[in-house]
DNA sequence: CGTAACGTCTCT
DNA sequence: AGAGACGTTACG
């Protein structure tokens, strides 16, 4: 019997009622809260809101060890040592939950996972070298709704003693109990009909025992597990074997499970006797998912985002998705909204559950170092100096490059090739520049005067969560309305100009802190743009309310393109350079080329701008040279401030 | 006991 | 592989 028979019985996990997703309310629109009664569907589906997707699940309180039968006692513990020794932990792989304390062996072979509470491989799964792919029992199991991905949050691998009990024994019972109920559609009986026939053709696996768990088979469960711990800690004791073999096991088995998660997973997990750090270390971060963000769940589903967050980890954490994200990313990513919600990765956003697609970002530095020549001999030339060829490149140069061979392939992939990303003016954006875009994490994207649709972007954003730049000139304000689904705290420049059909009341949408509405993943009392030093929304049809918003919502703009809002009055710069405004002390650049109904009172405003640098009052035909001249005569009203100059036509400036 | 929803299975 | 269905589990 395998190693299943050593398998704890399933424990399903539960809310943990304290993260950010677990707090908020439903949002009544996504698929989920569609289906149920309370949004007025049928309620089959049975699933959590989608945005309430649990970052954090919990053991449920009724979890006991396996070997001392006690609840978690963590409380009790005095420091982090015995806390640990205390807690219940549930192994990945074989699903048991005990008290580190409990095992005699030495816990430093364990991997805890670090984005799941009380969640590791336990020592003796590592000890013999099990991955969560590998079949405990022998029969495959297999789990055909979420692949790897459910390795990163399928707890309850088992298949279950509580399903196969289900499948050998409450199958019948429950069948019985439907059947007689009449009504239940045709559908039903034919299913439960199919039901009965696989479970009868189940159970014939040779190595699956009957599931019935009973106390004795619980005991014994227990006896073996003891046996098991106290043979391997024997083993252990004469062989000493270093503890680093465990991270190889996963590879020597063709499968990949989980321990796929590899080289973006093995962020997740750490081994006991390090800090959680080692994880984080790959990936910058990213995000956001809120933590799970993300880098964060799936794409697939909600798992993969979080493998994208995983990834990502340290940009952002944008997504949840997590997301995945957090994200999760996640990270946790998601595409049809990911079925299970229970994103692990908590430092992310929680990711937007919308991709179908995993997008691993690539490492750091690409392996390998030198470049394999036919002749059998590496070139003279290693990684860091073709790096340094490779950074004259432009976009099509490298990715020209990356179709010479596999490893120039992956040099190119460098993130630092790729900080400024340009597809400006493209006439079609297609999935693979999308997840290309993703792959290289670029610090600044221009997007200008593309297609881009919001389904598009609102995917991109969830991704991009270490952004600096976005340019989305020209583009469709239902595209760029997916802005409003998340946050950016690390974009310092946003490009709106010319956006087509933007009001006054779309820039309120978009600058508006996220309240706790359905769209919102991320929340923060600054905004959605807290690092907004740069805004762009020239040739928008917005007026003077406009600049209210930009006073409340991005206080720290030290330059502002407000060219050809032809909208624009007097009373507009006076707002914008009154003594309640805080962009008056902010803004160092002024574009306001083109806004024709400024007049001369405009100029006088200027003044009131200690750090104005820069105004462009080309074509502002209003303006008379006189106005010029006086404004070029008076001194600044405060002794600190140098006098502007006019410079070209109509452009204020001042030395700096 | 009722509700929420997790985890797995089936269907497409 | 993804979407939907649903038994079962967790919990108030």
């Amino acid at each position: 019997m395998s190693a299943k028979g050593l398998g704890a019985a399933r424990r399903r996990r539960t809310r943990c009622r304290k993260c950010e997703a677990c707090v908020r309310s439903e949002c009544g629109e996504c698929h989920f809260c569609k289906d149920m009664k309370k949004f007025g569907g049928p309620g089959r589906m049975k699933q959590s809101c989608l945005k309430r997707q649990c970052t954090a699940p919990v053991l449920p309180h009724t979890a006991v060890c396996l070997l001392c039968g006690d609840a978690g006692k963590e409380d009790t513990a005095q420091d982090e040592d015995q806390k640990f020794n205390l807690s219940l932990m549930e192994c990945t792989i074989c699903n048991e939950i005990v008290h580190p304390g409990c095992i005699k062996m030495g816990k430093a072979e364990a991997v805890i996972n670090t984005e799941i509470p009380n969640c590791w491989e336990c020592p003796r799964c590592k000890r013999e070298g099990r991955t969560c792919k590998d079949p405990l029992d022998g029969s495959g199991k297999k789990r055909p709704d979420n692949g790897e991905d459910a390795v990163r949050w399928k707890l309850t691998d088992d298949p279950a003693p509580g399903k196969k009990k289900t499948d050998e024994n409450q199958g019948h019972k429950r069948k019985k109990e439907k059947e007689p109920v009449q009504d239940v559609g045709k559908k039903k009986q034919v299913k439960a009909e199919k039901d009965k026939k696989i479970k009868k053709v189940k159970p014939q696996t040779p190595t699956e025992p009957t599931p019935v768990l009973d106390r004795s088979h619980q005991r014994e469960k227990i006896e073996r597990f003891k046996q098991m711990c106290q043979m391997l800690e024997r083993a252990r004791s004469t062989t000493s074997s270093s503890s680093s073999d465990s991270d190889s096991d996963s590879d020597s088995k063709g499968s990949r499970g989980s321990s796929d998660t590899g080289e973006g997973g093995e962020g997740r997990t750490s081994r006991v006797s390090f800090s959680t750090s080692s994880d984080e270390d790959d990936d910058k971060g990213t995000s956001t998912d809120g933590q799970n963000g993300t880098r964060n769940g799936k794409q697939k589903s909600p798992r993969s985002n979080c493998r994208e967050k995983e990834n990502r980890r340290g940009v952002g954490a944008a997504v949840k998705k997590g997301t995945c994200s957090r994200n999760a990313v996640q990270p946790v990513s998601r595409s049809q909204l990911l079925k299970r919600p229970l994103v692990p990765s908590p430092p992310k956003p929680p990711p937007l559950q919308l991709e179908r697609h995993v997008v691993r970002p690539p490492p750091h530095s690409p392996e390998p170092d030198s470049l394999p020549l036919d002749s059998g001999t590496d070139h003279v030339m290693q990684r860091g100096v073709w790096l340094s060829v490779f950074r004259h490149l432009g976009q099509k140069e490298l990715c020209v490059c990356m179709r010479v061979c596999r490893t120039w392939n992956r040099w190119c992939c460098d993130r630092r090739l790729w900080t400024s990303i340009d597809l400006s003016r493209r006439k079609s954006i297609t999935p693979p520049m999308l997840s290309g875009i993703v792959r290289r994490q670029p610090i600044r994207l221009d997007l200008s005067w593309t297609n881009i649709s919001e389904k598009q972007l609102t995917w991109l954003i969830h991704r991009l969560q270490g952004l600096k730049e976005l340019l989305l000139a020209g583009c469709t304000w239902s595209a760029v309305s997916s802005l409003c689904t998340a946050s950016f705290p690390c974009l310092s420049l946003l490009d709106l100009g010319w956006v087509q059909g933007m009001k006054t009341s779309h820039l309120r949408e978009l600058l508006s802190p996220p309240s706790n509405d359905c769209k919102t993943v991320v929340s923060d009392p600054r905004g959605r743009l807290p690092s907004l030093s740069e805004l762009r929304v020239c040739g928008l049809d917005m007026g003077d309310a406009a600049l209210r918003l930009l006073l409340r919502h991005t206080p720290r703009l030290n330059r502002l393109d407000l060219s050809h809002c032809v909208q624009l009055s007097d009373h507009g710069i006076h707002i914008l350079t009154a003594v309640t405004s805080p962009l008056r002390d902010s803004l160092t650049h002024l574009n306001l080329t083109g806004c024709q109904r400024l007049t001369d009172q405009s100029l006088a405003f200027f003044k009131r701008c200690p750090h104005l640098q820069l105004v462009d009052l080309r074509s502002c035909r209003l303006l008379t040279s006189e106005g010029f001249q006086r404004l070029l005569q008076d001194p600044p009203s405060e002794p600190n401030v140098k006098p502007f100059q006019c410079a070209e036509d109509q452009v204020l400036s001042r030395e700096t």
